[in-house]
DNA sequence: GCATTGACGAAGG
DNA sequence: CCCTTCGCCAATG
């Protein structure tokens, strides 16, 4: 990914889109991620679901790529896959930072994996009963 | 404009 | 039970 131009030319360009109305999803997405309670946990598929589209998780990954340069902070810590794996962590500064974060949050996260992930595992389309 | 690629997930072998 | 394939849809080459 050659980023030759600043990133926040990339930011502008993005949000213009939303702000377009032409894609919603990556706010909506950062949305419902920054709803997720300190301490909580959710998986790309319950955001996609929570959204309507449960069977495009895939794009709720995409646009935690984006969330990167969004404001304010997108807290996309805490989101993992269905596994409760960190598969998201080669993608934040540092391959340590998303487990740091979340053992700030008294997650415990053994093996890039959340311990009681069930217990800690947030969803959106529940707990926010929309 | 077609082909490839995902921070996913479910289904099939 | 591990591994492969397929679907989903936007972005990128």
């Amino acid at each position: 990914m050659k980023r030759k131009n600043p990133e926040h030319l990339k930011v502008a360009k993005e949000t213009a889109r939303a702000t377009t109305k032409q894609y919603t999803f990556f706010e909506d997405v950062y949305a419902v991620v920054r709803q997720i309670p300190k301490g909580r946990v959710t998986s790309y598929g319950a955001i996609a679901n929570y959204l309507g589209t449960k069977l495009s998780a895939r794009m709720v990954g995409w646009a935690m790529n984006a969330a990167h340069h969004a404001f304010p902070k997108v807290p996309a810590h805490r989101v993992v896959n269905r596994n409760g794996m960190l598969t998201g962590k080669a993608h934040f500064a540092t391959p340590d930072l998303m487990q740091q974060l979340l053992s700030k949050e008294k997650i415990k996260v053994e093996n890039d994996t959340v311990v009681n992930f069930d217990k800690l595992f947030w969803d959106p389309a529940k707990e926010l009963q929309l």
